[in-house]
DNA sequence: TAAATCAATCTTC
DNA sequence: GAAGATTGATTTA
């Protein structure tokens, strides 16, 4: 098999370019959180002016990088594991807008049976493509029953997803076609797209175990996270965190089946395949989107 | 009090 | 058997 090169089409979400900046002012930001950068030294830490980076940001998340910086304090992260709190409050919080609609990707999911999955991708094919997206660079993967992959890398590392991905079902055909792939992707980038009346197709090809934690990812709203053990509980094995970890790190499909709303008890982080900072992005963007509702 | 360490627990390869 | 995107208890500085 041979990694494909990348094809750029045109940006279709128009702050997807934005996202280099975002990326390198949330590393900064993890990295001395300790002592709440200011918005001057985040800008020359990239390169901009502070009124640049505000803008930007604004674009981007729809919060300014001081709400977005709370947004994605442990402090935040534990509020938005508390279930007792009405969904809203997220909002509320961050000083935004009042109640509004509250909107999430809606999707219909279908898993392989156990004995598809056996095969590894066997007599399936599966049709790529690279698109621009708010978080780097997303890999796309569908078969004629739906979205299969979805994964991110930054400019460079195609080749890296592109084995990522495809190991995971290492009989199936593989065929470039960013025909196929780029519904997809203005769909899922696109939050004006997100209406319930046409769900987006989802296949499941994992383990039982597997199925049944990303599941239960699914019905986790936007906005909103679990944490590991309470995912446990939730299929029925309280005492598999763990394991459901495991399986949460082994979803193909993210952002959609929204790994990142996964969190330690405490609130902290735990991990990400594709990275923390790009977990921490997903977590800031969301609290955007909803701050910005109407 | 926060950080480091450890054992218990479950799924997958 | 070994290795995880965990947790809760215990110990240490």
């Amino acid at each position: 098999m041979n990694a494909p090169a990348a094809i750029l089409e045109k940006d279709i979400t128009p702050q997807g370019g934005d996202y280099e900046v975002i990326r390198r002012v949330i590393e900064k930001i993890s990295l001395d959180y300790r002592d709440q950068p200011s918005l001057e030294s985040l800008a020359e830490e990239v390169g901009e002016t502070p009124g640049g980076l505000q803008k930007l940001f604004t674009r981007w998340a729809g919060l300014s990088p001081k709400t977005f910086l709370q947004a994605v304090t442990l402090d935040h992260a534990r509020k938005l594991l508390d279930s007792g709190l009405p969904l809203l409050d997220t909002a509320y919080e961050l000083g935004m807008s009042g109640p509004g609609r509250l909107h999430d990707l809606f999707v219909t999911h279908e898993a392989m049976s156990p004995g598809d999955y056996k095969t590894r991708g066997g007599g399936l094919t599966i049709s790529y493509g690279y698109h621009i997206s708010p978080f780097g660079l997303a890999l796309i993967m569908v078969t004629d029953r739906g979205l299969a992959g979805l994964s991110f890398n930054d400019p460079g590392d195609e080749r890296a997803a592109f084995a990522d991905m495809s190991g995971r079902w290492p009989n199936a055909t593989y065929v470039e076609d960013m025909s196929a792939t780029a519904p997809y992707a203005a769909r899922i980038f696109d939050r004006s797209r997100w209406c319930s009346d046409q769900p987006l197709r989802v296949v499941l090809i994992g383990t039982d175990f597997q199925v049944r934690v990303w599941q239960a990812l699914l019905k986790i709203p936007m906005g909103r996270a679990r944490a590991y053990s309470e995912i446990a509980n939730e299929i029925g094995s309280p005492a598999a965190s763990r394991a459901v970890g495991a399986a949460i790190g082994a979803n193909p499909i993210s952002f959609v089946v929204p790994c990142h709303r996964a969190l330690g008890k405490s609130g902290a982080l735990t991990g990400y395949h594709w990275g923390l900072t790009r977990k921490r992005a997903i977590l800031g963007w969301e609290a955007g989107q909803l701050a910005t509702d109407r």
